[in-house]
DNA sequence: CGGGGAATTGATTGAAATCAAGATAGGTGG
DNA sequence: CCACCTATCTTGATTTCAATCAATTCCCCG
């Protein structure tokens, strides 16, 4: 089994029983859905090379992206509870993805007690990260939030041990507002005002980080760059 | 254990494992903290009466407050990620609590397969909460948002047998605002407002709903009541 | 090379935040 | 029991930040 699928410290034994339980998907490409909201639950995913995002949609429309999910990171939780997922999952790109049926998850797991510890805790570190994304969007500013973002899409890209000022956006504009619960317009704006203010090097969906230190600082303290340019 | 602590068809045996591992705490006062936001890991708690509030600090001393929590309802699941809680928890009346010992539910629920289950099973409702939350503080305006809160309440108290059009809040205005991302001000001015419109009968910490359709009404669909009164 | 969705930029509006007084009531001690 | 005191809440006036409305511009893809 690839590293990326549930990353742990699981005996050579207890690999292979579980190796035999997981499957691989054909790969997704730009669009693809791995699985809908309301659609059954079987398996719980693991992203293996790509990204995806995750999102609900409310019964007029209107949408929520939720996450945005890098090699490593698990998908389907939601849909534990009722045997239903409780979001739709798409790739932004081309994607290879890891698949761990449930019920063979469960088996393996119950026969191997640090499977099942491993997945609590994976299962806890998406609460724990839906938790940051409320007090985001909760109380944050605009820029701050895009700041938060940014910084996180850094350090991810850091544990992937991708270069973690390099960010190859694979979101659109529009997704990102929506995930940050906010316009477009918006979006682009304080693209344009965090690289007037030296911060950023933006084009379209490469953004360099110049200056991780200010937007360290945006993302907790006082204060925010002006209009125009400059700190303060 | 009382009936309350998991919820779950266990048969007869397994819930005098289980209850063997489950401790009685001495009841919460009023402002009385449960757990701490990084404070170490041990166990989980189940609400049996009154109601608490889970929130985060931010190192600036800004706080969010992620959740209200009735009885039945489970708290401290962020902690299982990374052996410290990632948010505290606060009661917001005399409540009382049982505890749900990490190591003790770890052993009893490896033996006891159904347990696990019913563990996954709730700390997924989790993430489902959460994600409601975020899509009613991303994308939905102040109006709503109360709306949205007051029809998950009414629902809860449903749950607990109690009057669903009649609620207790436990928690104050500041509270309130808080939890939907807004001031103070803000949410007194709906609570006045959604009166005016004969919706509410609002007294303080009492709210008694008189009109559940026009409520529902403002929860998802589009238009919303006028500042001075009357539907359109 | 040209069409069209995506992104940027500018002008204006608007919903909620902030600032600023009061009103209400719950608790305490005389 | 009452009167004061202070928290909490309500209401009003004003400001502000982001949304909306409205053009362009930029590339990506056929």
């Amino acid at each position: 089994m690839h590293d990326l699928c549930l990353p742990v410290g699981l005996s050579d034994s207890e690999l292979v029983k579980l190796d035999a339980s997981v499957r691989d998907k054909r790969p997704l490409d730009r669009g693809d859905v791995l699985f809908h909201q309301g659609g059954s639950f079987t398996a719980l995913y693991v992203v293996r090379s790509g990204s995806l995002k995750t999102f609900v949609e409310g019964s007029d429309g209107d949408l929520q992206i939720l996450g945005f999910h890098l090699p490593g990171e698990i998908l389907g939780i939601g849909g534990l509870t009722s045997d239903h997922y409780s979001s739709s999952a798409q790739a932004l790109e081309r994607s290879s993805i890891c698949e761990l049926p449930y019920i063979q998850l469960r088996t393996v797991s119950s026969a191997v007690p640090a499977l099942h510890d491993q997945l609590m805790r994976v299962i806890s570190r998406e609460v724990v990260a839906e938790q940051g994304h409320m007090v985001m969007i909760g109380k944050q500013n605009a820029q701050r939030r895009l700041a938060i973002f940014l910084r996180g899409l850094a350090d991810r890209y850091g544990r992937l041990s991708r270069d973690p000022s390099a960010l190859m956006l694979p979101m659109s504009r529009y997704e990102i507002a929506n995930y940050l619960g906010l316009v477009i317009e918006t979006v682009s704006r304080l693209f344009s005002r965090l690289e007037a203010a030296g911060i950023l090097a933006v084009n379209r969906k490469s953004v360099r980080i110049l200056r991780p230190d200010l937007l360290e600082q945006l993302c907790g303290g006082e204060s925010g760059v002006q209009s125009a340019a400059g700190t303060r």
